[in-house]
RNA sequence: GCUGGGUUACUCAAGCGGUCAACGAGGGCAGACUGUAAAUCUGCUGCUUUCGGGCUACGGAGGUUCGAAUCCUUCACCCAGCA
Protein backbone atom coordinates (compact mmCIF):
# COMPACT_ATOMS: atom_id res chain seq x y z
CA UNK A 1 0.00 0.00 0.00
CA UNK A 2 1.39 3.42 -1.26
CA UNK A 3 1.78 5.59 2.13
CA UNK A 4 2.86 8.84 0.99
CA UNK A 5 3.58 10.96 -2.41
CA UNK A 6 6.43 12.94 -2.50
CA UNK A 7 6.70 15.98 -5.38
CA UNK A 8 8.79 18.62 -5.91
CA UNK A 9 10.52 17.82 -2.77
CA UNK A 10 7.66 17.54 -1.00
CA UNK A 11 5.68 14.37 0.98
CA UNK A 12 2.10 14.27 1.61
CA UNK A 13 0.85 11.29 3.36
CA UNK A 14 -1.77 9.24 1.65
CA UNK A 15 -4.55 8.89 1.26
CA UNK A 16 -5.70 12.48 0.61
CA UNK A 17 -8.86 14.16 -0.07
CA UNK A 18 -8.92 16.80 -2.11
CA UNK A 19 -11.51 19.46 -2.53
CA UNK A 20 -12.53 20.60 -5.52
CA UNK A 21 -11.11 24.61 -6.71
CA UNK A 22 -12.76 24.23 -10.24
CA UNK A 23 -11.95 27.58 -11.01
CA UNK A 24 -8.97 28.60 -8.39
CA UNK A 25 -10.87 28.71 -5.16
CA UNK A 26 -13.30 25.91 -3.14
CA UNK A 27 -16.46 28.36 -3.62
CA UNK A 28 -16.52 30.71 -0.60
CA UNK A 29 -13.43 29.73 0.98
CA UNK A 30 -10.24 31.04 1.34
CA UNK A 31 -6.87 29.21 1.74
CA UNK A 32 -6.75 29.93 5.71
CA UNK A 33 -10.42 28.23 5.79
CA UNK A 34 -9.39 25.45 4.13
CA UNK A 35 -6.25 24.87 6.33
CA UNK A 36 -8.27 24.74 8.84
CA UNK A 37 -10.48 22.32 8.28
CA UNK A 38 -7.51 20.33 7.37
CA UNK A 39 -7.56 20.33 3.66
CA UNK A 40 -4.13 19.49 2.30
CA UNK A 41 -4.46 19.27 -1.09
CA UNK A 42 -7.10 20.34 -4.01
CA UNK A 43 -8.04 19.82 -7.63
CA UNK A 44 -7.87 22.49 -10.06
CA UNK A 45 -9.71 22.67 -13.68
CA UNK A 46 -7.53 22.99 -16.53
CA UNK A 47 -9.94 23.28 -18.57
CA UNK A 48 -12.01 26.24 -17.22
CA UNK A 49 -8.98 28.12 -15.55
CA UNK A 50 -7.61 27.76 -19.38
CA UNK A 51 -10.64 29.67 -20.74
CA UNK A 52 -10.16 32.49 -17.82
CA UNK A 53 -7.49 33.86 -16.65
CA UNK A 54 -5.88 31.66 -19.04
CA UNK A 55 -2.41 30.36 -19.78
CA UNK A 56 -0.32 33.70 -20.36
CA UNK A 57 -1.73 35.02 -16.87
CA UNK A 58 -1.19 31.84 -14.68
CA UNK A 59 2.58 32.22 -16.14
CA UNK A 60 2.71 35.87 -15.55
CA UNK A 61 1.56 35.14 -11.81
CA UNK A 62 3.94 31.84 -11.02
CA UNK A 63 1.49 29.24 -10.82
CA UNK A 64 -2.02 28.72 -9.23
CA UNK A 65 -0.80 27.90 -6.00
CA UNK A 66 0.92 32.00 -6.27
CA UNK A 67 -2.34 32.55 -7.00
CA UNK A 68 -4.10 31.08 -4.43
CA UNK A 69 -1.85 31.60 -1.82
CA UNK A 70 -1.99 27.75 -0.80
CA UNK A 71 1.44 25.16 -0.78
CA UNK A 72 -0.69 22.18 -0.65
CA UNK A 73 -0.99 19.72 -3.04
CA UNK A 74 -2.86 20.48 -6.38
CA UNK A 75 -3.63 18.48 -8.78
CA UNK A 76 -5.21 19.96 -12.21
CA UNK A 77 -7.88 18.08 -13.81
CA UNK A 78 -7.55 17.94 -17.62
CA UNK A 79 -11.10 19.08 -19.04
CA UNK A 80 -12.10 15.81 -20.13
CA UNK A 81 -15.10 15.56 -18.09
CA UNK A 82 -16.38 18.99 -19.48
CA UNK A 83 -16.63 17.36 -22.22
CA UNK A 84 -19.01 15.18 -20.67
CA UNK A 85 -20.64 17.62 -18.51
CA UNK A 86 -20.48 20.65 -20.74
CA UNK A 87 -21.21 19.73 -23.77
CA UNK A 88 -24.12 16.97 -23.82
CA UNK A 89 -25.83 19.77 -21.59
CA UNK A 90 -25.71 22.59 -24.18
CA UNK A 91 -26.76 21.13 -27.73
CA UNK A 92 -23.75 23.36 -29.80
CA UNK A 93 -21.62 24.35 -27.18
CA UNK A 94 -18.91 22.20 -28.45
CA UNK A 95 -17.94 18.93 -30.18
CA UNK A 96 -15.22 16.27 -29.42
CA UNK A 97 -12.98 15.15 -32.00
CA UNK A 98 -9.95 12.92 -32.53
CA UNK A 99 -7.85 16.44 -32.42
CA UNK A 100 -9.17 17.53 -29.30
CA UNK A 101 -12.34 19.58 -27.35
CA UNK A 102 -13.60 21.71 -30.07
CA UNK A 103 -15.78 24.97 -28.89
CA UNK A 104 -17.07 27.76 -30.58
CA UNK A 105 -17.51 31.28 -29.59
CA UNK A 106 -18.55 34.53 -29.98
CA UNK A 107 -21.75 36.18 -30.26
CA UNK A 108 -22.69 33.71 -34.23
CA UNK A 109 -20.72 31.33 -32.50
CA UNK A 110 -18.15 32.06 -35.38
CA UNK A 111 -14.29 31.23 -33.03
CA UNK A 112 -13.70 27.90 -33.18
CA UNK A 113 -11.15 27.17 -30.25
CA UNK A 114 -9.71 23.31 -30.18
CA UNK A 115 -8.15 22.17 -26.52
CA UNK A 116 -5.96 19.59 -27.74
CA UNK A 117 -4.47 17.17 -25.47
CA UNK A 118 -0.79 19.03 -25.66
CA UNK A 119 -3.12 22.38 -25.05
CA UNK A 120 -3.63 20.49 -21.53
CA UNK A 121 -0.79 19.59 -20.64
CA UNK A 122 1.04 22.75 -21.27
CA UNK A 123 -1.49 24.67 -19.39
CA UNK A 124 -1.14 22.47 -16.48
CA UNK A 125 2.66 23.33 -16.39
CA UNK A 126 1.75 26.92 -16.59
CA UNK A 127 -0.56 26.38 -13.59
CA UNK A 128 2.32 24.57 -12.00
CA UNK A 129 0.38 21.66 -10.37
CA UNK A 130 1.59 18.80 -8.69
CA UNK A 131 -0.35 15.98 -10.90
CA UNK A 132 -0.78 16.49 -14.05
CA UNK A 133 -3.91 15.01 -15.70
CA UNK A 134 -3.71 12.99 -18.72
CA UNK A 135 -7.19 14.56 -21.21
CA UNK A 136 -9.02 11.88 -21.88
CA UNK A 137 -12.43 11.47 -23.15
CA UNK A 138 -14.98 10.42 -20.20
CA UNK A 139 -17.63 7.27 -21.18
CA UNK A 140 -21.13 8.14 -21.27
CA UNK A 141 -22.96 5.78 -18.84
CA UNK A 142 -25.14 5.50 -21.43
CA UNK A 143 -22.57 4.81 -24.02
CA UNK A 144 -22.90 1.66 -26.54
CA UNK A 145 -20.30 -0.23 -27.53
CA UNK A 146 -19.25 2.02 -30.77
CA UNK A 147 -18.68 4.93 -28.41
CA UNK A 148 -17.21 2.75 -25.45
CA UNK A 149 -14.52 1.64 -27.94
CA UNK A 150 -14.02 5.38 -29.55
CA UNK A 151 -13.94 6.38 -26.18
CA UNK A 152 -11.16 4.35 -24.72
CA UNK A 153 -9.21 4.08 -28.38
CA UNK A 154 -9.22 8.63 -28.01
CA UNK A 155 -8.35 7.93 -24.39
CA UNK A 156 -5.11 6.03 -24.82
CA UNK A 157 -4.15 7.81 -27.88
CA UNK A 158 -4.69 11.07 -26.10
CA UNK A 159 -2.43 9.83 -23.51
CA UNK A 160 0.27 9.13 -25.45
CA UNK A 161 0.23 12.69 -26.95
CA UNK A 162 0.04 13.83 -23.14
CA UNK A 163 2.69 11.53 -22.05
CA UNK A 164 4.83 13.44 -24.98
CA UNK A 165 3.93 16.56 -24.28
CA UNK A 166 5.10 16.18 -20.72
CA UNK A 167 8.46 14.94 -22.11
CA UNK A 168 8.64 17.67 -23.69
CA UNK A 169 7.73 20.42 -20.93
CA UNK A 170 10.54 18.67 -18.51
CA UNK A 171 12.89 19.47 -20.85
CA UNK A 172 11.66 22.77 -21.76
CA UNK A 173 11.21 23.71 -18.51
CA UNK A 174 14.75 21.42 -17.67
CA UNK A 175 13.08 19.62 -14.63
CA UNK A 176 14.97 17.18 -12.89
CA UNK A 177 13.41 14.03 -10.86
CA UNK A 178 12.50 16.10 -8.02
CA UNK A 179 11.52 18.78 -9.42
CA UNK A 180 9.11 17.69 -11.90
CA UNK A 181 5.07 16.97 -11.37
CA UNK A 182 3.57 13.55 -11.49
CA UNK A 183 1.90 12.80 -14.56
CA UNK A 184 -1.90 10.56 -14.37
CA UNK A 185 -3.96 8.91 -17.13
CA UNK A 186 -7.45 7.97 -16.70
CA UNK A 187 -9.38 4.60 -17.54
CA UNK A 188 -12.05 4.84 -19.37
CA UNK A 189 -14.74 2.34 -20.85
CA UNK A 190 -17.28 2.46 -18.03
CA UNK A 191 -18.27 -0.87 -17.13
CA UNK A 192 -17.13 -2.85 -19.97
CA UNK A 193 -14.65 -4.88 -19.24
CA UNK A 194 -12.80 -5.32 -22.24
CA UNK A 195 -12.80 -1.99 -23.40
CA UNK A 196 -11.88 -0.98 -19.93
CA UNK A 197 -8.80 -3.92 -19.81
CA UNK A 198 -7.69 -2.95 -22.83
CA UNK A 199 -7.27 0.82 -21.90
CA UNK A 200 -5.45 -0.10 -18.56
CA UNK A 201 -3.25 -1.87 -20.59
CA UNK A 202 -2.00 0.34 -23.02
CA UNK A 203 -1.71 2.94 -20.45
CA UNK A 204 0.55 0.81 -18.75
CA UNK A 205 2.50 0.48 -21.44
CA UNK A 206 3.00 4.00 -22.01
CA UNK A 207 3.98 4.24 -18.56
CA UNK A 208 2.17 7.13 -15.82
CA UNK A 209 2.71 8.10 -12.14
CA UNK A 210 -0.73 7.11 -11.36
CA UNK A 211 -3.89 5.87 -12.70
CA UNK A 212 -7.52 7.23 -12.30
CA UNK A 213 -10.27 5.78 -12.36
CA UNK A 214 -12.65 7.38 -14.84
CA UNK A 215 -16.41 7.34 -15.43
CA UNK A 216 -18.78 6.40 -12.73
CA UNK A 217 -21.15 3.91 -12.29
CA UNK A 218 -23.67 3.93 -9.56
CA UNK A 219 -25.99 1.44 -8.46
CA UNK A 220 -30.11 1.46 -7.86
CA UNK A 221 -29.57 2.76 -4.44
CA UNK A 222 -27.77 5.86 -6.10
CA UNK A 223 -24.50 5.07 -4.81
CA UNK A 224 -20.95 3.83 -6.28
CA UNK A 225 -20.92 0.71 -7.63
CA UNK A 226 -18.06 -0.91 -5.26
CA UNK A 227 -17.46 -4.41 -7.34
CA UNK A 228 -17.34 -1.93 -10.42
CA UNK A 229 -14.46 0.70 -8.16
CA UNK A 230 -12.95 -2.49 -6.98
CA UNK A 231 -12.75 -4.60 -10.39
CA UNK A 232 -11.02 -1.33 -11.94
CA UNK A 233 -8.34 -1.35 -9.26
CA UNK A 234 -7.30 -4.42 -10.21
CA UNK A 235 -6.30 -3.24 -13.45
CA UNK A 236 -2.89 -1.79 -12.43
CA UNK A 237 -0.63 -2.34 -10.33
CA UNK A 238 -0.29 -1.66 -6.23
CA UNK A 239 3.15 -0.17 -6.96
CA UNK A 240 1.27 2.80 -8.73
CA UNK A 241 -0.86 5.41 -7.05
CA UNK A 242 -4.97 5.54 -7.69
CA UNK A 243 -7.13 8.40 -7.77
CA UNK A 244 -10.86 7.80 -7.74
CA UNK A 245 -11.98 10.96 -9.43
CA UNK A 246 -15.42 12.65 -8.56
CA UNK A 247 -16.06 10.19 -5.48
CA UNK A 248 -17.49 9.74 -3.25
CA UNK A 249 -19.68 9.88 0.00
CA UNK A 250 -17.57 9.61 2.91
CA UNK A 251 -18.54 5.70 3.77
CA UNK A 252 -17.91 4.98 -0.39
CA UNK A 253 -14.34 6.55 0.38
CA UNK A 254 -14.28 4.82 2.82
CA UNK A 255 -14.67 1.84 1.37
CA UNK A 256 -12.42 2.43 -1.98
CA UNK A 257 -9.43 3.27 0.34
CA UNK A 258 -9.89 -0.48 1.32
CA UNK A 259 -10.25 -1.15 -2.02
CA UNK A 260 -6.88 0.42 -3.07
CA UNK A 261 -7.33 3.55 -3.87
CA UNK A 262 -5.47 6.67 -2.37
CA UNK A 263 -6.75 9.88 -3.68
CA UNK A 264 -10.25 11.24 -3.77
CA UNK A 265 -11.74 14.78 -4.71
CA UNK A 266 -15.71 15.50 -4.72
CA UNK A 267 -17.85 18.58 -5.19
CA UNK A 268 -19.89 16.74 -2.91
CA UNK A 269 -18.72 18.04 0.54
CA UNK A 270 -18.97 21.69 -0.63
CA UNK A 271 -21.92 21.76 -2.61
CA UNK A 272 -24.54 19.88 -0.37
CA UNK A 273 -23.11 22.32 2.56
CA UNK A 274 -23.92 25.33 -0.10
CA UNK A 275 -27.79 23.18 -0.23
CA UNK A 276 -27.75 23.02 3.24
CA UNK A 277 -27.20 18.99 3.53
CA UNK A 278 -24.75 18.15 6.29
CA UNK A 279 -22.55 15.02 7.13
CA UNK A 280 -23.08 14.97 10.79
CA UNK A 281 -22.09 12.01 13.37
CA UNK A 282 -24.56 9.53 13.87
CA UNK A 283 -25.83 10.14 17.62
CA UNK A 284 -27.15 6.62 17.61
CA UNK A 285 -23.48 5.58 16.03
CA UNK A 286 -25.14 3.09 14.39
CA UNK A 287 -23.89 4.74 10.66
CA UNK A 288 -20.65 6.24 10.17
CA UNK A 289 -22.53 9.51 9.66
CA UNK A 290 -26.08 10.72 9.25
CA UNK A 291 -27.35 13.90 7.09
CA UNK A 292 -28.86 16.81 8.95
CA UNK A 293 -30.51 19.21 6.25
CA UNK A 294 -30.32 22.29 8.02
CA UNK A 295 -32.66 24.24 5.83
CA UNK A 296 -35.51 22.85 8.01
CA UNK A 297 -37.63 24.63 10.25
CA UNK A 298 -36.98 22.32 13.52
CA UNK A 299 -33.39 23.86 14.04
CA UNK A 300 -35.13 26.89 14.24
CA UNK A 301 -34.27 26.95 17.89
CA UNK A 302 -31.93 24.16 18.37
CA UNK A 303 -28.25 25.54 20.19
CA UNK A 304 -26.93 22.30 19.99
CA UNK A 305 -23.70 22.76 17.75
CA UNK A 306 -23.78 21.56 14.51
CA UNK A 307 -21.90 17.68 15.07
CA UNK A 308 -21.38 17.43 18.74
CA UNK A 309 -18.88 15.25 17.64
CA UNK A 310 -16.24 17.29 15.45
CA UNK A 311 -14.20 20.08 16.19
CA UNK A 312 -14.63 22.09 13.76
CA UNK A 313 -14.39 26.22 13.02
CA UNK A 314 -17.64 25.36 12.67
CA UNK A 315 -19.16 23.27 15.20
CA UNK A 316 -16.77 24.96 18.01
CA UNK A 317 -18.12 28.28 17.33
CA UNK A 318 -21.70 28.35 16.18
CA UNK A 319 -24.98 26.62 16.86
CA UNK A 320 -27.60 25.09 14.53
CA UNK A 321 -29.65 27.82 15.24
CA UNK A 322 -27.65 30.26 14.10
CA UNK A 323 -26.82 27.86 10.98
CA UNK A 324 -30.31 27.77 10.06
CA UNK A 325 -30.80 31.29 10.40
CA UNK A 326 -28.01 32.00 8.35
CA UNK A 327 -29.26 29.98 5.64
CA UNK A 328 -32.37 31.22 5.97
CA UNK A 329 -31.58 35.08 5.38
CA UNK A 330 -29.32 33.97 2.28
CA UNK A 331 -26.09 34.90 4.01
CA UNK A 332 -22.81 34.33 2.10
CA UNK A 333 -21.42 33.08 5.29
CA UNK A 334 -23.77 30.61 5.51
CA UNK A 335 -21.66 28.67 2.24
CA UNK A 336 -18.41 29.42 4.06
CA UNK A 337 -19.61 28.29 7.69
CA UNK A 338 -21.05 24.91 5.95
CA UNK A 339 -18.29 23.97 3.64
CA UNK A 340 -16.06 24.00 6.75
CA UNK A 341 -17.83 21.60 8.29
CA UNK A 342 -18.43 19.12 5.18
CA UNK A 343 -15.23 19.16 4.26
CA UNK A 344 -13.58 18.65 7.48
CA UNK A 345 -15.92 15.69 7.69
CA UNK A 346 -14.40 14.47 4.71
CA UNK A 347 -10.97 15.40 5.15
CA UNK A 348 -11.10 13.38 8.87
CA UNK A 349 -12.78 10.42 7.05
CA UNK A 350 -10.50 10.01 4.51
CA UNK A 351 -7.80 9.98 7.34
CA UNK A 352 -9.07 7.34 9.41
CA UNK A 353 -7.74 3.77 8.77
CA UNK A 354 -9.89 2.33 6.14
CA UNK A 355 -12.36 -0.38 7.53
CA UNK A 356 -11.70 -4.20 6.00
CA UNK A 357 -14.48 -6.28 4.61
CA UNK A 358 -14.70 -9.19 6.62
C1' G B 1 -68.19 66.50 2.32
C1' C B 2 -67.39 65.66 -3.14
C1' U B 3 -64.76 63.02 -7.19
C1' G B 4 -61.72 59.18 -8.74
C1' G B 5 -58.61 54.62 -7.45
C1' G B 6 -58.37 50.43 -4.41
C1' U B 7 -59.66 45.94 -0.76
C1' U B 8 -57.85 38.52 -4.10
C1' A B 9 -55.06 32.62 -0.45
C1' C B 10 -49.25 33.14 4.72
C1' U B 11 -47.22 37.89 1.97
C1' C B 12 -46.83 40.72 -2.59
C1' A B 13 -49.62 40.52 -6.90
C1' A B 14 -52.53 38.89 -11.84
C1' G B 15 -57.50 38.03 -13.20
C1' C B 16 -62.51 42.05 -14.98
C1' G B 17 -69.29 36.88 -16.74
C1' G B 18 -68.33 30.34 -17.51
C1' U B 19 -62.23 26.82 -19.40
C1' C B 20 -60.92 29.94 -11.54
C1' A B 21 -59.51 26.80 -5.84
C1' A B 22 -57.89 31.36 -9.00
C1' C B 23 -51.38 33.38 -13.43
C1' G B 24 -46.73 34.92 -11.41
C1' A B 25 -43.19 36.01 -7.35
C1' G B 26 -41.76 35.40 -2.34
C1' G B 27 -42.38 32.42 1.93
C1' G B 28 -43.42 27.42 3.84
C1' C B 29 -42.93 22.02 3.12
C1' A B 30 -40.78 17.74 0.71
C1' G B 31 -37.11 15.58 -2.54
C1' A B 32 -32.56 15.60 -5.49
C1' C B 33 -27.27 16.62 -5.64
C1' U B 34 -20.72 12.00 -6.54
C1' G B 35 -13.32 14.50 -11.84
C1' U B 36 -18.95 21.88 -10.11
C1' A B 37 -21.86 26.78 -16.18
C1' A B 38 -25.37 23.55 -9.30
C1' A B 39 -25.32 29.55 -2.97
C1' U B 40 -28.78 25.08 -7.90
C1' C B 41 -32.77 22.06 -9.67
C1' U B 42 -37.69 19.38 -9.12
C1' G B 43 -42.36 18.75 -6.91
C1' C B 44 -46.34 20.22 -3.32
C1' U B 45 -48.61 24.53 -0.96
C1' G B 46 -57.73 26.29 1.03
C1' C B 47 -60.26 21.99 3.70
C1' U B 48 -61.91 17.12 2.79
C1' U B 49 -62.47 12.46 0.08
C1' U B 50 -64.38 5.52 -0.68
C1' C B 51 -59.87 9.91 -5.69
C1' G B 52 -65.69 10.13 -9.07
C1' G B 53 -66.14 14.23 -6.24
C1' G B 54 -67.80 17.22 -2.04
C1' C B 55 -67.30 21.71 0.84
C1' U B 56 -65.51 26.72 1.95
C1' A B 57 -63.33 30.92 -0.43
C1' C B 58 -61.39 36.85 -4.03
C1' G B 59 -63.36 43.26 2.36
C1' G B 60 -69.07 42.67 4.71
C1' A B 61 -74.28 42.28 3.31
C1' G B 62 -77.80 42.06 -0.48
C1' G B 63 -79.04 41.71 -5.79
C1' U B 64 -78.83 40.65 -11.45
C1' U B 65 -77.78 35.97 -14.12
C1' C B 66 -78.55 29.20 -16.01
C1' G B 67 -73.69 30.78 -14.01
C1' A B 68 -70.12 36.13 -10.38
C1' A B 69 -63.42 37.17 -7.94
C1' U B 70 -65.42 39.49 -12.39
C1' C B 71 -71.84 43.32 -13.34
C1' C B 72 -75.33 46.37 -9.92
C1' U B 73 -76.77 48.41 -4.87
C1' U B 74 -75.19 49.38 -0.16
C1' C B 75 -71.91 49.37 4.18
C1' A B 76 -66.82 49.35 6.14
C1' C B 77 -61.78 50.51 5.61
C1' C B 78 -57.36 52.43 2.70
C1' C B 79 -55.13 55.92 -1.07
C1' A B 80 -55.07 60.39 -4.27
C1' G B 81 -57.16 65.11 -5.90
C1' C B 82 -60.70 68.99 -4.77
C1' A B 83 -63.23 71.43 -0.74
Amino acid sequence: MIESLTIKGKTYPLPIFCPDATRGVVKGLDTPDLLAAGVEGMIVNTWHLNHYPGRDFLLDCGGIKKLMGFDGLIISDSGGFQVHSLFQKIPGFGKITDRGLVTYTGPKKQHKIIFRPEDSIRMQFALGSDIVICLDDFTPPSATRPRIEQSVERTVSWAKRCRQEYDRQIKYWRLTDHERPLIFAVIQGHDDWECRRWCAQELLKIGFDGYCLGGQKFNDHGGVDLDWSAKNAQLTPDDWPRYAMGFGKPDEIQAMIAQGYQIFDCVLPTRDARHARMYVHDPQKIKDYIFLNLNKSQYTHDRQPLDPHCQCHTCTTTTREYLHHLYKIGDDSFARLASIHNLHFFVDTTKKPPVRNP
